[in-house]
DNA sequence: AGCGGAACTTAGCATTCCAGGA
DNA sequence: TCCTGGAATGCTAAGTTCCGCT
């Protein structure tokens, strides 16, 4: 069986192209390479994003060579037979339930595949799917009249689905098929009532004092040019101002506007350099400050207000229960923040009108009225989907949902058919890795890079990786690995470093099976340039279907799920002590967290304010260290013999320098005389008030002396090692008891910083 | 088979809220 | 009482999956 199948099998796939032309032309002729220019030629001609199974390839040969030097066990390779026949097409693995069969059937199968694969349970599916098709399809014609008399949405469907299936007979029972099904995923609601979505307010013009400028003069510009310009003015200090390409397709859409809109001055602006967004920008900081500034009081009536406005927005009904509806604000127009290097990032995000937005609700509810002149741009009845409005974003042609809220029944249970999903996979998690590792040495170059990807993803919790269009950040998941992420480590280690979803970085040296290894190198043999796929012959959805096989509704994401619960699982299992505190349950929730957020990538970038925050902490501690220095010199003083008995405090704080003491000693000087200054203040203002006079500037003045007296004292005491016991609190044991104070919050001040640290990358909060 | 679109989930960044410490 | 930092929440970009069409 292994030979004729494999043969056939093979053809199909062969590499995609060898290096040059191939590519290049897929590319211009979807896009002119406008992709990253990271490595622009390289792309040009090293990567050719869709077509997985193009051209035929010389490399197979090649793979087969060494791979057959290199595996013995594998013996018969199929790699070569891969290059020869042509036959048939690619069929990943199909259904068989091991991997065999799988390679079997899929030979023969391809007639009927898809009848053997749904056939039996299909009957509901079924039902369902067309249902759905049929509705959707009816929408985009917009030929909702037809049916549109049918009240119910259940027997809407119904009628659908006859249409389009033979069977038709009991219309009865189809009719509660749907109703008992409804958890299949085709009838959502009954009845959904809501009151649309809310639009943001108009744009408020600036004060006329305020202007941005070109090359030195002030702009008189249009609410439209003078709004955009606005939102770039207000990323000024963000690393988004700063990017070129933010720049540019910013530069390029305001241009545009003031085309239609030129500046009062009659300036022709050309040259975003000579472009002076500042004063706008320090207008909103003192808007932001006001804001900050306002009284409780004021606060809080402003938020009542919001609230008020947003209130009929907030719930939607739906088959009579009450539920929270998510992001009920339509998004405000501003300018496009793709992550990493997202070509399209700076252009300028539309404003949405009542005529962008796609309302579904229940034939039978009031059809809501926009907070903003317009009508809906159609209102439709689809009760197979959970989305309450719907639009296209201008920039990536993008569609967005207004969903309900994280909270609601949709959302609730669909989260705990996912955990339930992984929980499942536990059953058969067991034979899959087993079929895997066997399959490692399959003879059919597809299956065996199937299985090294199903490894991957299942050891390393990598994503499914589906292909990217020309239009959008360069990054990958396992699928759409390319050469150039992987670099091999003899014996047996591999490194990946790719930047994966929203542009993290991932970067990992593990060592995995042997056989892995083998494998890898096979797949990037020769005639591969870095920017070929790693896994030429797979793709998700044969990835996914092949998982399918095992596990109805089992595709690569469920693994991370799997995996992710079960490191938590596992984590605090070892971690919880048997009877601890709850803080130290707590200590090993958190730690068990963290090991999953690891294992998940999740990551965050360093908070711009990180090194200053740090280095405060930093002082912080040391300042305490210097507390107890002089803590310790106190006791010293006080009972010599102490240095004696506790040996151990002679010499401490070794790392408190110099250069420390300056800074320390004069910042304390300084926030002391800022204190009396203040309390001066304050008192005056209080003697003011009750109608006396207040103190002379002297007074305070001598205060201000009193300390700097102080503070020449301490470091004279430093110096001398010595210090003078205050008048109480002289005695021994009670200093020695606030060392020991001192010495706990060095304690915990050391670890909060070391924790500080080590998270500064780590995102916990989303596997939580 | 492969593409593209629809519908959902996942996830990082931004902003707001809140509690604990100086 | 004010400040600060961390958690919670909001926002929306960026994925995955499924499905129908060609």
């Amino acid at each position: 069986m292994a030979g004729g199948a494999s043969s056939s099998e093979d053809e199909r796939p062969l590499s995609k192209t060898v290096a040059g032309q191939g590519r290049a032309n897929g590319e211009s002729s979807k896009k002119p390479a406008s992709k990253q220019t990271k490595n622009g030629d390289a792309k040009a001609n090293g990567k050719e994003k869709k077509g997985k199974s193009a051209a035929p390839a010389p490399g197979s040969s090649d793979l087969s060579e060494e791979e057959e030097k290199s595996a013995a066990s594998s013996s018969s390779e199929d790699e070569k037979p891969l290059a020869k026949v042509v036959p048939k097409k690619k069929q990943p693995a199909a259904s068989g339930s091991t991997p065999k069969t799988a390679a079997t059937k899929k030979g023969g199968k391809k007639g009927a595949k898809s009848e053997s694969e749904d056939e039996e349970e299909d009957v509901k599916p079924k039902v369902g799917k067309n249902g759905k098709a049929t509705t959707t399809a009816k929408r985009g014609k917009k030929a909702k009249d037809e049916d549109e008399e049918d009240v119910k949405p259940d027997v809407k469907a119904k009628g659908k689905g006859r249409a389009k299936k033979e069977e038709e007979g009991d219309e009865d029972e189809l009719f509660k098929w749907w109703e008992a099904e409804n958890n299949d995923g085709s009838v959502k609601w009954t009845t959904l009532e809501h009151n649309g979505v809310m639009f943001p307010p108009a744009y408020v013009r600036l004060p006329s004092n305020i202007k941005m400028k070109y090359d030195g003069t002030p702009l008189t510009l249009d609410p439209e040019p003078e709004e955009v310009a606005g939102f770039f003015a207000a990323l000024l200090e963000t690393e988004h101002a700063a990017d070129k390409t933010f720049q540019a397709n910013f530069f390029r859409d305001w241009l545009k506007l003031l085309k239609d809109h030129p500046p009062a001055e009659g300036i022709k602006v050309k040259d975003f350099n000579k472009c002076d967004f500042r004063p706008m920008f320090e207008y909103f900081e003192l808007q932001k400050e006001k804001k900050k500034q306002m009284t409780a009081a004021e606060k809080k009536q402003a938020k009542a207000e919001r609230e008020e406005i947003e209130k009929p927005y907030l719930i939607a009904t739906i088959d009579g229960r009450k539920e929270k509806v998510g992001n009920f604000r339509v998004e405000p127009p501003g300018l496009f923040r793709g992550r990493g290097e997202h070509p399209k990032k700076g252009t300028f995000k539309y404003r949405l009108n009542p005529e962008d937005i796609v309302i579904n609700i229940a034939e039978s509810a009031p059809v809501p009225v926009p907070n903003i002149p317009g009508s809906w741009k159609e209102v439709v009845h689809d009760n197979t989907v959970t989305w309450l409005a719907h639009w296209k974003e201008n920039v990536n042609g993008n569609s967005k949902y207004v969903f309900l809220s994280a909270g609601s029944t949709w959302k609730g249970q669909s989260d705990r058919q996912k955990f339930e999903k992984a929980k499942k996979l536990q059953q058969y998690v067991d034979v899959i890795r087993k079929d895997y590792t066997a399959e490692l040495k399959s003879k059919i170059m597809a299956d065996r890079q199937r299985a090294t990807a199903m490894y991957l993803i299942d050891r390393l919790a990598l994503r499914a990786g589906n292909e990217k269009g020309e239009e959008e950040a360069d990054t990958v998941g396992c699928c759409s690995l390319r050469l150039e992420h992987v670099t091999l480590i003899p014996p047996c280690t591999i490194e990946l470093r790719f930047l994966g979803k929203d542009s993290i970085m991932y970067e990992q040296e593990v060592e995995v099976d042997p056989q892995v290894f083998k494998n890898i190198k096979i797949f990037k043999a020769d005639p591969k340039t870095p920017e070929d796929d790693l896994f030429d012959r797979l793709t998700t959805s044969g990835l996914n279907k092949h998982l399918g096989s095992y596990m109805e509704g089992l595709t690569a994401k469920v693994f991370r799920t799997y995996n992710a619960s079960y490191t938590f699982q596992d984590q605090l299992n070892q971690l919880t002590p048997a009877k601890g505190t709850v803080a130290e349950k707590i200590a090993a929730y958190n730690k068990a967290n963290k090991e999953v957020a690891i294992l998940c990538n999740h990551q965050k970038t360093v908070s711009r304010t990180h090194g200053d925050s740090m280095a405060k902490l930093g002082d912080k501690l040391l300042a305490i260290k210097y507390q107890r220095m002089r803590l310790r010199y106190t006791l010293f003083n006080v009972d010599p013999k102490m240095k004696k008995k506790h040996p151990e405090l002679v010499d401490l704080e070794s790392d408190l320098e110099d250069d420390f003491f300056q800074r320390h000693e004069t910042s304390l000087l300084e926030t002391n005389i800022d204190k009396a200054k203040k309390k001066f203040e304050k008192e005056n203002a209080k003697l003011q008030e009750e109608g006396q006079k207040p103190q002379k500037e002297s007074v305070l003045n001598e205060r201000i002396d009193k300390i700097k007296e102080e503070n020449v004292e301490m470091i004279k005491e430093r110096k001398a090692k010595k210090v003078e016991a205050p008048a109480r609190g002289a005695d021994a044991d009670k200093i020695l008891a606030n060392i020991k104070k001192l010495d706990d919050r060095i304690e915990t001040s050391k670890v909060s910083i070391e924790d500080r640290e080590s998270n500064k990358t780590v995102a916990l909060s989303t596997s939580k």
